[in-house]
DNA sequence: TTAGTTCGTCTTTCGACTAAACAAACTAAC
DNA sequence: GTTAGTTTGTTTAGTCGAAAGACGAACTAA
């Protein structure tokens, strides 16, 4: 079937090329290196009509040929593999307390990563914005001098996108009504690739569905463990998009009505449980706090280090914030019904004492049948899990075959 | 694009055929009655095209040719309608105290409304199972009888099914791993068309999508409100299906700690307090429920008269309940962003008590800018509406490409 | 050396859409 | 009443892309 439900979409031929195209390159994408046979043969097509896509590919230097195989009987095959050299895509992350910027090339391997420390809230959103406009020229700039084409740019922010790149609201930088893609789009001079701006999560969970320890699942939700939480959520293979474009918004569901205050104005939201300075105010009551967002990395470091030296203040603290987690997370599971809830950010250091209250917690709270549940684990990605997913968002358009033009 | 995604599958002309018919006869179904021509301009096909897709629609009786045009400049047009007699979907609804069956034409046209009275926690599995094959049969007989082929049967339950048709549990039912599509299938003697069982909720969420208030809406909700709350999901224009199949289960979020007790063995979910058992607990506590479950319809005809006579109690336990429906609901809308929840069952004759407390909830809970807000409304269509969602499934079929076969 | 196997290309055929011309059927205007 | 202009829907020719199957190439095994 070609496309489903909404609105008069024919089809035509050069949607069937694309569709061909797209499986041709998804299939190599996973079995790498394989032959024109293994391809006709796994995918159904006519090995004539495979020879005639890869041929395209590899004209696009989206495909490249390797050796031929040796020692079989009949005649040795000439293998295929992802040729990643002449494309690259970009990912930038913001977050309240650094930046970051990841360029992946089509085969997934990172050809830059760079984090920056960064100060959201006290810079104007002006100011913000050129510095990552700035960043993100940077980016563009290293990956074009390795003779790479630049296939397309992604901004992650933490709060709510329009479809159409602008960033309506902010709260942990403290921004409303930022049109993001407007102004990279100028800073980098009207670019021939596109750019776009997306929430954090909704790209975190592209990343995790096509590089972390569960790539491949199609219901996948990925929780945002920064400032705030947010998630991402992958149902059915395809992002949850929701209609203004804003699903995901966990992070103020109420788990206490007697818990502490929350930025919203309510008490005991998830965000303020378990939101990463949530966290810290809790385990660490003695560094009180003085509002001002700098990078994190080091509290988070004494939390684990206290938590390592089995500090009871510490356990007692996290199973707290696990069990909230718990709570939250549960209420995810029933509703969405995911093979996988993927803890990030500041979660992933602190999974080990996090997850056990987790699991109890979801147990007691899950409705359905006990075998096949679902798992919870910590994401085997580093902070750049946004800028990562960034970036792969414009490899997915190339995936589904709208191939870059030659 | 064609396909998005996972795995091989490669396309070829017979999808691009399949693909334009479905463009087609989702048109005329929009916007009967119309002309070759208008449609080749609304969708961009060819004319050539279109009276080749239109010629094979009238061959397999889904379109038929009206009168013409008149009284305008040119040839006038040989206008096209859905033609709906030839062929019937048929669905079935599960209820703890009810059964319903519905038929519908392709042109969407109720053919066939049944309601009898059922005692699912009294009856045996397997005897409720002979009960509603026993249904289905009769409808079948009767679609036939006036001289339709069958395209289809879906039953729904009101619990977990898996996407084989095996009722894994229905708590309100007291069933618990019931193949039921193999007792439909047999009870039908193997019928030569597809039997599916599916979530009543989900089965609602697609009526309402077809023939709901809201009908085309591509992010839509639908709670259902019979003795337990669950939520059938529309995102992206595409049913919520989950990993297991088992999304939606909205019943025991827990809203309140110190809340009632729930027959899950927790406090306060979402379904022990505005489950409608619930409801008339608390406004009518003198009827003692004696736990048996017989038609509710009576109790709500009564809850309604009291709210109506401004019955201060009745007004009050509405508005908590309202409250209560309005934390879960606003749950829904941060998570999943949607255009509409449409609320069902039981809460349709409550909604004008509901709705407001709902709202008001609401708008302190929803995350996000104001404008551009979700709406919450009654559902139209009355208790049949899962069993409408049923043959609506089957029609669901047709309208991406999978015509009946000549 | 020969038989058997596998790979990838070549050629033909077929199905489906597009473009453009055209006949049919009507209205409007002189 | 005739002619010009419009719109509809069909016909014809052309293009594109996949399927089918033959075929040469390159290798192993005997």
């Amino acid at each position: 079937m070609i496309t489903m439900q909404r609105g008069p979409q024919p089809a035509d031929f050069a949607d069937v090329r694309a569709t061909n195209l797209a499986v041709v390159l998804r299939y190599v994408r996973g079995h790498a290196p394989c032959s024109r046979a293994e391809i006709a043969a796994a995918t159904g097509l006519n090995k004539a009509t495979v020879s005639s896509l890869v041929a395209d590919l590899i004209d696009r230097r989206l495909l490249r040929e390797t050796g031929l195989t040796e020692h079989r009987i009949g005649r040795p095959a000439t293998m295929l593999v992802l040729d990643g050299s002449p494309y690259a895509a970009i990912g930038l992350e913001v977050n309240a307390d650094y930046l970051t910027a990841v360029a992946i090339d089509l085969a997934g391997q990172q050809v830059l990563s760079w984090r920056r420390s960064f100060a959201g809230l006290a810079s104007s959103p002006a100011q913000a914005a050129t510095a990552i406009a700035a960043l993100g020229r940077r980016a563009v700039n290293r990956v074009l001098k390795e003779d790479r084409r630049v296939l397309g740019l992604t901004v992650g922010v933490p709060g709510l996108v329009s479809p159409d790149g602008v960033v309506i609201m902010a709260p942990n930088l403290g921004w409303r009504d930022v049109n993001l893609r407007d102004i990279v789009n100028r800073a980098l001079g009207e670019p021939g690739f596109p750019v776009a701006v997306d929430n954090d999560a909704n790209l975190a969970v592209l990343a995790e569905s096509r590089y972390g320890e569960f790539a491949g699942a199609q219901n996948l939700i990925y929780l945002t463990g920064e400032v705030g939480i947010g998630a991402g959520i992958i149902s059915d293979g395809h992002p949850l998009r929701g209609h203004r474009g804003f699903p995901g918004e966990i992070g103020h569901i109420t788990i206490d009505p007697q818990g502490p205050e929350c930025g919203c104005g309510r008490r005991g939201c998830l965000e303020a449980i378990a939101g990463i300075t949530a966290i810290i105010a809790r385990v660490l009551p003695e560094v009180a706090g003085d509002g001002d967002i700098t990078d994190l990395q080091p509290e988070v470091d004494e939390v684990v280090r206290r938590a390592r030296g089995n500090d009871p203040a510490a356990l007692r603290a996290l199973d707290e914030v696990g069990r909230a987690l718990g709570v939250g997370v549960s209420i995810l599971v029933n509703l969405l019904d995911p093979e996988v809830v993927v803890l990030g950010g500041y979660f992933v250091p602190l999974a080990p004492w996090l997850l056990p209250a987790v699991e109890t917690e979801l147990r007691a709270r899950r409705v359905g049948p006990e075998q096949g549940g679902v798992r919870v684990a910590a994401s085997i990605l580093d902070h750049g899990a946004a800028a990562t997913g960034g970036a792969a968002t414009v490899l997915d358009h190339v995936d589904a075959g709208r191939l870059p033009r030659l």
